[in-house]
DNA sequence: CGTCAAAGTGGACGATTGTCCATTTAGGTT
DNA sequence: AACCTAAATGGACAATCGTCCACTTTGACG
């Protein structure tokens, strides 16, 4: 129920149907990021995601050479539609490194980043990694443009602390921060009815509170 | 190079081979585990399990009845040994809700329960879950009893704070904990061999000082 | 030693996997 | 209007999937 909505492009008219091999790339990425996100990795076939997409069976080859570079393209797709929307939110937020500490908090924990699909979608590409050497780079790159976003925002935090004290202090905070993070990621997607986002922003403002004291008190 | 050590069996004589029904399963649960670990949960086959545990290809039927329910199986069989080995641990700590606490935390970060071939079974396992409601059953019973042993840790633990305040502190911290500590399973997985189990260690324990100051500063 | 039930074997089976290619179709250029 | 390149199709293909069963082997009992 994400997409379907891509059957005209921009234009009213020209481009109806046929002849569009951007909008076949698209349909097929798309597809496949659905069929992970419902069916999970191993289900996740060229049949199933032909018919998802709507397309033949030879377009994966001729677009993308393989299912594997399918696997790829998608979760490239799908680390830049994330950090996508981070910096959308983040240029929301004031300049302030508490401010955009508390804005990551906010948009990975808030339901644009972190929902049902984004999860599973998540848990099977860090499943596809193992063997799919494209995915795994997707997967890390993720990971550390968030950890140094996060990293430089404390590096900037008001501290008594100085040198390597300040530094391992920065350290903990972001492994621990990213942990965090993380393990509330992995809660939704096992119990995703049962979770609430407000106490997850709680517990995390909690953690941080406890290794800056004084900032990010309460939540807002 | 995890199991392989099950040729005999208690006495020295006395069935080397053959008409062990019991052997034959175990042989079976524990390649199922070791193949999953190794290949992730889209290339677990039945030819590879067979392979690996040394058996005929009719076996996983006459035994289990399939290879869903082979699966289940090998997922109670795995929650039963991190369980058992937390018990364990648990044994050798002081009876204080403290000290327990900190057996937990020690545990689950300890090379006994965290290693590579636990995180990606347990990631696999997470995976199949989706479609198999027995390993769903057990990965969820799993969760439960460390939920409850923590929980009960807490809400032992001495606080200035009481009625619904303190109920709302128990709960915080036996989430948070609960999803640091699975935050820094993913991050083992991920980056396996740049993962410091005793940063790992210290970033618990401050958040739970936060939580509750006073209380498993510095580390043992 | 003969017998019987249980344990174990391995090939056959249809379904499905991913890849590839001969063919058709569409859209723009001469 | 004829032509040509690129997009798109859908079936063929070998390989593998999980299930099942006719069969052999084993060990204990009469």
């Amino acid at each position: 129920m994400a997409q379907n909505t891509a059957t005209t492009g921009s234009k009213p008219r020209e481009r109806l149907a046929g002849r569009d091999p951007e909008r076949s790339k698209r349909l097929l990425i798309e597809a496949t990021l659905d069929v992970l996100a419902e069916e999970g990795i191993s289900d996740t076939s060229v049949s199933r995601i032909i018919a998802r997409a709507g397309v033949s069976r030879g377009m994966i080859h001729l677009h993308f050479g393989g299912k594997d570079a399918l696997m790829g393209a998608a979760a490239e797709q799908f680390a830049h539609q994330y950090y996508d929307e981070m910096e959308r939110q983040l240029s929301l937020a004031d300049g302030s490194p508490e401010g955009t500490i508390l804005a990551i908090i906010q948009a990975d924990l808030g339901d644009g980043l972190m929902n049902k699909r984004s999860v599973a979608i998540w848990h099977a590409l860090r499943g596809a990694a193992h063997s799919n050497p494209t995915v795994e780079k997707f997967s890390d790159t993720r990971d550390q443009k968030l950890r140094t976003l996060i990293s430089d925002c404390f590096a900037a935090f008001e501290t008594d602390l100085v040198g390597d004290a300040r530094d391992a202090l920065v350290k903990d905070a972001t492994l621990g921060l990213l942990a965090l993070l993380e393990g509330m990621w992995t809660d939704f997607m096992v119990h995703p009815d049962s979770f609430d986002r407000n106490d997850a922003l709680r517990i995390v403002c909690r953690f941080l509170n406890g290794l800056f004291p004084g900032t990010l008190n309460g939540d807002a």
